[in-house]
DNA sequence: TATTCGGTCTAACATATGTTAGGCATCCCG
DNA sequence: CGGGATGCCTAACATATGTTAGACCGAATA
């Protein structure tokens, strides 16, 4: 199952940007009891009210994080990309409070949450960079609760594009300054809390300002710079920094 | 310096909540250094882009994490209350992402990030009780983008509202149905996404629908039911569970 | 007692965004 | 090759919420 461990090393390299693992906790790593999966989009990894005692890990492909109010309105809350813990959020906590989904044809490798509190345990520096992976996706969340409270539509959508941008490239799944995106305006809008039709505005109003290009799913940054501008992009809440801050406090 | 030590048990108690505990791990957790200080209301714990070493705990008072926009407009992102771990959000990603700031008078307790660490390491219960601290903030993070990005003034509000509520009792601060909400309109404001005015008009309404009554700034549900319907309330996503699905998962 | 000052509250008016509805492509599948 | 989907796009219209401005009130302070 060659691209399934190829995914693995992924996760690896990505838990390695967020804290030092040395030879043997590389190999706990890769001897957890992974079961690998191939889901079709908008299947299900966790459904809010599960009793989530798994931990799914994106090997390829894209997954939304997403709530729905009463009135039956959707809130995507994350979009994730391959190398990224999709579950560490639910399953730590027992009963998930939110929704998985698969945006595309998504690779997984399910671990069971025991399995990885065992490694924490046994692999501090491991179960540290696991933590400070999730420490990150709330960062992400934060700056998500400000674009959503407190900048208008432009703006949202613009944030969000950059956003994408950077993980993308982060990833190295592609260049800040062209990418596909894997969603309809629909999912734009419920990322951003607006409708559809006026992400639709929103987009047109981008073309025409020379900020982006659009040919189908594919999103060319024209000026980025000004992209960063109107969407009142930052990186610092990324926290990208290759090496992470675990180092600079053992170096302490 | 007994108050303070008071803080410290408060802050076990609330560790426990999250993961078992012996007698070894309380004992170690008490003997971290700590430095004790009082903060006068709008002090600032932490900034954004302050090299963040140290980590605060809460042990008496109110703060807020905010952002501000470049258009200069804020955004509040949690509310804090005795008992709770102010900055392990910001302290372990190395530069501060977001302010962390005095509501009330608080009173608070000042660790080396390094100490705590070392702690995670060497009692790996306390790490995991902390790791999913964080975690409940973070899905506390994720019910505010539902909140700020899909509900209407009228539901936002009182979402906030029973969110207060619950979280107030579940500390043993006061009874969900009457508490001290330590905030003014433009607080409010500022943690819904929505203009001071437009609150104002929305605790009028909720009175005038005989959900809750105000005296200064102490507030009575009339009719939590009610408020719980229109703010679209599900507590799931608080997980006050006690005991926690640390315990859940070591019993399988 | 006078005077700030911060907070609450209201009114009149402005506008960003939502709603509804439908046309138009494209793609897939029978 | 025809018929359904699905997603994109637009227009006309509706409205929730924002903006500006100021009165009022109680608590602190001089």
């Amino acid at each position: 199952m060659a691209g399934s461990h190829e995914g693995i090393e992924r996760i690896l390299r990505r838990l390695e940007t967020r804290g030092a693992l040395d030879e043997a906790d590389r190999e706990a790593v890769r001897d957890l009891p992974f079961t690998y999966r191939t889901l079709e989009p908008a299947a299900y990894m966790v459904r809010e009210g599960d009793l989530a005692d798994t931990c799914c890990l994106l090997l390829a492909g894209f997954a939304i994080r997403h709530k729905v109010t009463h009135g039956g309105e959707r809130q995507i809350i994350a979009v994730h990309m391959s190398g990224e813990f999709l579950d560490l959020q639910n399953s730590l906590l027992g009963v998930a409070d939110h929704n998985v989904q698969a945006l595309t044809r998504c690779e997984i490798a399910v671990v069971p949450v025991a399995a990885l509190l065992r490694l924490a345990d046994r692999h501090p520096a491991v179960g540290r960079a696991m933590w400070i992976d999730t420490l990150v996706d709330a960062a992400i969340f934060r700056e998500w609760i400000v674009n959503v409270g407190r900048r208008d539509s432009l703006s949202r959508v613009s944030h969000l594009l950059c956003e994408f941008a950077l993980r993308l490239e982060a990833a190295g799944l592609s260049h800040h300054e062209r990418y596909e995106l894997p969603m309809t305006q629909e999912q734009l809008a419920d990322c951003t809390g607006l409708t559809p039709v006026h992400v639709n505005r929103v987009l047109k109003e981008m073309a025409r300002r020379g900020l982006i290009e659009r040919q189908k799913r594919a999103v060319t940054v024209l000026d980025w710079p000004g992209l960063q501008t109107i969407g009142d992009f930052n990186t610092r809440y990324l926290h990208m920094e290759v090496g992470g801050p675990t180092n600079r406090h053992s170096a302490q």
